[in-house]
RNA sequence: GGCUGAGUAGCUCAGUGGUUUAGAGCGACGGUCUCAUAAACCGUAGGUCGUGGGUUCAAUCCCCACCUCAGCCA
């Protein structure tokens, strides 16, 4: 075994996304991750070959295209486009785009095929099960029951047909010694146990062609099948590297460094995938990587919470790189994670304004006031100077050990310490103070000096997964882009730069989303939510008992006093009389359709039971009961006839 | 039904081959400072480490049962 040769191109795919998908954050989730591998290691002065696409094959692509009175192919256009504008705004890297319908990749599979025939593994046979066409699965009669589909629910369909089968029972022995032998084929560790456990339990031999449909690549040895979809899409890591068309870039290439999969998609990658190379006489993949699925504010994605964690959106309202740092520091890769705009919002203020953007503005501010914007040379270093350096330096060399694992979390946290770190070294060394004295001046310059390279130590280490972040930080503090020939243990060595460059202050790397702004977010946030077609019944309004309505205290209310909140535009804070003389403090969400002097003397609807919150840092203690127009348009609920402050409402 | 994993501070999680004060981040509260994006830095916050048993001088970490959740399989 060993280490592969140093020539081999790192090696790094997404699955190919099936093109009757529409494209969300889980897709952007898996090529982000194998886009910031592909970015690590070429950044390291390796060759890197980064391959995404799109599956385009099958009966469900074919019965949606014409339902749509589309061309299978025009589907398939439509959809990569989609997609395409997606990793465009990204900034995904990646060096190829496979599609499943190109030339180059029926050769591929015309020549797997052949060889897994020439090995004697594949024949002829009859296949007869429930199908479920949207799911693409065959289930047995005890899976399905009275329920439909297992997975999905929907009812299957009885489907004889004569099948070619790939012998796969053949390989189980050799599978299962070969996860064992190797640890970290199947990660994370979880993932890799259900497998261990399924192929224990034996392995069939596998139904590899169709006959019901003709979408799809035919069997090259019988035209009159269609070759199963999985054995069609899993062939493309084999079709970009240049199988059955270049073997020489082939050899280079292949085999995969890292197939990054979600995890429901871990057997085909797991178990077929692996065998079908060892009846073909290829290498197997080094690692396949099954990460986990994104719930969306605590709940399972559904069509409408999509709207919420659409990819582009996302990138709109946040910016692509705080989107890109979210998705992979949130959670640990691997399992399973909660998008919540909350979160978001937490994250990219804490971590990327307030520490890693205002870091940055400090120190470029100050070599600004006090060396007129030149990086300064430094002069002896001192404990505090020596301590930050190892740090750097730690975790510069620690990275190695993430992307091993693709532990992107751990190596964001780890990098976000040394953003820590450099904080309190400004704190520790004040060169604020310094600057006041000019005997001084010298340790002034080595304090600069060290934050300065700290910072070239961070846009390196950030330039994965942060590309444009990493890119203005070097432009703000005046050092050269990248060269591309430079080898990066030189670049990243500590005192790589000597000093003397112009610095160029920028704008804020990360503006605070502040609470207006957040406030106005989470209420775009909920009308994208509710935009999606009316949800079906399973999701229609829940019904309570009068009981539970009775737990909600309604009181009519006497505006006495309403006054805007600062810095919001939608908030006024109101007072308002409640009955038996006493008021309460109401920030309500009306300022864009009430001014504060309309209101005053207004008889309203009060929750008077709700928990008291603070919105924009002002207390509220109830909330007013408004309608809203389908503009947007709100409308305070009033009577008919003035009631006292007090009266129940029921 | 079988198997695997998880249940630790308000929230999100880390952790230990069993030994003295169980950790981090966020939030909250108090303080320092003023170079900076009202940021940064420091300190405080008392969580029966899911429940009940067992092993042990000693268990959050080992064993058994149970509960809850997730996943894989049937």
């Amino acid at each position: 075994m060993g280490d592969p040769p140093a020539a081999k191109t790192f090696y790094v795919t997404t699955p190919i996304y099936y093109v009757n998908d529409v494209p969300h954050i889980g897709h952007a989730y898996t090529t982000l991750s194998a886009d910031v591998l592909a970015r690590y290691h070429r950044l390291r002065g390796r060759e890197v070959f980064f391959l995404t696409g799109t599956d385009e094959h099958g009966q469900k692509v074919q019965r949606s295209a014409a339902e749509q009175g589309l061309e299978p192919i025009e589907l398939a256009d439509r959809t990569v486009e989609r997609f395409q504008a997606i990793w465009e705004a990204l900034h995904i890297s990646n060096d190829d785009f496979i599609r499943t319908t190109e030339p180059r990749h029926r050769r591929a599979v015309e020549a797997i095929f052949r060889r897994i025939d020439e090995a004697g593994d594949i024949y002829p046979g009859e296949y007869e099960g429930l199908y479920c066409v949207p799911c693409e699965t065959f289930w047995t009669e005890l899976q399905v029951g009275e329920g439909g589909c297992p997975s999905c629910g929907r009812p299957v369909e009885t489907v004889r047909e004569k099948s070619y089968f790939f012998r796969m029972s053949r390989y189980e022995k050799r599978l299962l010694e070969h996860i064992e032998r190797h640890p970290e084929f199947i990660q994370p560790e979880s993932r890799r146990n259900e497998i261990l456990s399924f192929v224990r339990q034996g392995l069939k031999d596998l139904s590899i062609s169709r006959t019901t449909f003709d979408w799809g690549l035919p069997v090259p040895t019988d035209p009159s099948h269609v070759l199963y979809v999985w054995f069609d899409a899993l062939t493309n890591y084999l079709t970009a590297p240049g199988l059955g068309t270049d073997p020489e870039r082939f050899e280079r290439i292949w085999p995969a460094d890292v197939h990054l999969i979600g995890k429901d998609i871990l057997r085909f990658h797991a178990v077929y995938w692996p065998t079908f190379l060892m009846a073909a006489g290829l290498p197997l993949p080094r690692v396949v990587f099954g990460h986990g699925w994104w719930t969306v504010e605590g709940q399972k994605m559904s069509k409408s919470l999509r709207n919420v964690v659409d990819p582009l959106w996302l990138i709109e309202t946040y910016g692509v790189d705080a989107v890109r740092y979210f998705l992979l520091r949130e959670v640990s890769f691997g399992a399973d994670g909660d998008f919540s705009h909350r979160a978001f919002i937490g994250r990219l203020n804490a971590d990327l304004a307030n520490d890693l953007g205002n870091l940055l503005s400090r120190t470029v501010g100050m070599i600004q006031k006090y060396c007129d914007g030149v990086v300064p040379e430094p002069s002896e270093e001192t404990a505090l100077e020596v301590a930050f350096r190892e740090r750097a330096e730690a975790v510069m060399v620690a990275q190695d050990g993430f992307m091993a694992q693709c532990a992107f979390q751990k190596a964001l946290i780890n990098i976000f310490e040394l953003v820590a770190a450099a904080n309190k070294y400004v704190d520790e060394t004040a060169p604020f103070k310094l600057a006041k004295r000019e005997a001084d001046r010298p340790r002034l310059r080595t304090v600069l000096y060290t934050l300065a390279e700290g910072l070239r130590f961070l846009r390196l280490l950030t330039d994965p997964y942060m590309p444009t972040t990493a890119a203005k930080i070097g432009c703000q503090l005046g050092i050269p882009a990248l060269e591309p020939g430079r080898p990066f243990n030189e670049v990243s060595r500590w005192g790589g730069t000597e000093g003397g460059q112009t610095i160029h202050e920028g704008p804020k790397l990360f503006p605070r989303i502040e609470e207006d702004r957040a406030v106005a977010i989470h209420e775009e946030v909920a009308r994208l939510a509710d935009a999606e077609e009316a949800p079906p019944e399973e999701d229609a309004v829940e019904e309570i008992g009068i009981e539970e309505f009775q737990r909600v205290s309604l009181r009519t209310a006497r505006i006495v006093a309403a006054e805007p909140v600062p810095k919001s535009k939608k908030l006024l804070k109101l007072t308002v009389e409640v009955g038996g003389g006493e008021q309460r403090q109401l920030v309500a969400g009306i300022a864009q359709d009430y001014t504060p002097e309309a209101l005053v003397g207004k008889s309203v609807v009060v929750v008077t039971n709700l928990k008291p919150a603070r919105l924009m840092g002002v207390e509220s203690q109830g909330m007013v009961l408004a309608g809203e127009t389908p503009e947007g348009k709100v409308v305070l609920a009033t009577f008919d006839e003035p009631l006292e402050p007090g009266c129940v409402v029921k």
